[in-house]
DNA sequence: GACCCTTTGAAGATT
DNA sequence: AATCTTCAAAGGGTC
């Protein structure tokens, strides 16, 4: 999604999270999901075989996401508003985060699967964002150093007061935000009103893809748990400052070691260090990744797909479904994820991990590209593919 | 075993 | 400033 004037600099990369919301009275744009996810399979595995469908294609005319989009020119998804802004509507627009529950950060509300006994929080039955019914929740990567580091003591459920000091690179703008990013709401965890989660809501009220068996959240909660392999939990992911972070990678063998000071200059190291090396810190995840890996076991499930090329097609065309309360949820976890990863690692930066992944075509990528730049109408690798009726001013 | 595929978003790099 | 490139997750598929 083009990001329009991201401009960068941002204090805390608050560019992304939030959409501009029109009008409160806006007709519910909600399509009826179950419309286009009934679809999806059979879309996405009539696609997949004829990957190069035309720019004309009935599917993609037809496609209800796509008229849905088209018919709603004012869901700019690109627009997005400062976070002073993003902030006034949090308390103007109750309706948005419903009831103002959403007044804090919601993974401080998290119950805790990595609870030294693994009971979750009595609260959790209450709170469906905290308990996806999948198990996984959007900020499940946030939740080690959410709650093991960050409840410690009274005021601070941030970071160790010392961490910038022992990163050795400091930003001031941020260290000085520090204890605001993540206010306790005055309610209370325990007033988190089921209606702000979102897996309470029936996005998905029918199974999609075609199938017929209804979605049994037992076995994907189950599944999820299963399957659940947190750096936390598998020992590793430890942050020099003795915090656990998931963006932290261990030496898996498949990624270089990095040391995450990119002020360090790489000094070559005899073999034997290598084992010593530490561990590459990944990006923090945007909104859309939050959402596949939440949503991710809910559509394989549904569609008893494991590819993830096409799940996360499927994904992707929910995700342009969603409404933006929806999407603005994600927006603001993965603003939140940003923030706390600039705390954790003042002196990371994205291009620390570049060149980590060699790509063995980037003629593909880069046509791919060329094919037209990716933008709100998604998937839709040029516009065309929407009847010119259907699109928008802006991109007409 | 490493990379591809596929998605969107963020951020760095390039033009 | 606009555009391009890379990476983040995921897991079956491919080389």
């Amino acid at each position: 999604m083009p990001q329009l004037g991201s401009g960068g600099g941002d204090d805390l990369g608050a560019t992304d999270e939030m959409l501009a919301f029109k009008d409160e009275g806006e007709q519910e744009e909600k399509i009826p999901e179950n419309a286009f996810t009934e679809r999806d399979l059979a879309d996405l595995k009539s696609s997949l075989v004829n990957e190069s469908e035309g720019s004309g294609s009935p599917a993609a005319a037809a496609d209800p996401e796509a008229i849905r989009r088209v018919q709603d020119p004012q869901r700019v998804y690109q627009e997005k508003l400062p976070d002073h802004m993003e902030d006034g509507m949090k308390h103007q627009d109750p309706g948005m985060y419903k009831g103002s529950t959403y007044s804090g950060y919601p993974f401080l509300m998290l119950s805790d699967p990595y609870l030294p006994n693994g009971s979750m929080s009595p609260l959790s039955n209450k709170v469906p964002v905290v308990q996806p019914s999948h198990g996984v929740h959007p900020l499940t990567p946030l939740i080690p150093y959410s709650n093991d580091h960050f409840s410690h003591g009274s005021h601070s459920p941030h970071l160790p007061a010392d961490i910038n000091q022992k990163q050795g690179v400091h930003r001031p703008s941020q260290t000085s935000d520090i204890p605001g990013f993540y206010p306790l709401p005055p309610a209370g965890v325990g007033q988190i009103t089921p209606s702000m989660g979102w897996q309470s809501q029936s996005v998905y009220p029918l199974p999609s893809c075609g199938f017929r068996q209804p979605y049994s959240s037992a076995l994907s909660a189950g599944a999820s748990f299963s399957r659940f392999t947190h750096p936390l939990m598998l020992g590793s992911g430890m942050h020099t400052t003795g915090i656990p972070h998931p963006a932290i990678v261990p030496h898996s063998g498949k990624q270089e070691m990095e040391h995450y000071d990119r002020n360090m200059k790489p000094q070559p190291e005899p073999k034997r260090e290598k084992e010593a090396k530490k561990p590459t810190i990944k990006k923090p995840l945007n909104a859309f990744m939050l959402y596949m890996k939440e949503m991710r076991a809910k559509v394989i499930a549904e569609c008893t797909l494991k590819e993830s090329a096409a799940i996360n097609q499927i994904l992707g065309r929910r995700w342009h479904a969603l409404s933006r309360e929806e999407q603005a949820k994600y927006y603001e976890l993965a603003r939140k994820e940003r923030q706390l990863h600039m705390q954790l690692y003042p002196g990371w930066s994205a291009r620390d991990n570049y060149g980590k992944k060699k790509r063995r075509t980037r003629e593909k990528q880069q046509d791919s590209n060329s094919g037209g730049k990716r933008s709100a109408f998604g998937t839709y690798k040029e516009k065309d593919a929407v009847p010119a009726q259907f699109l928008p001013m802006e991109v007409l």
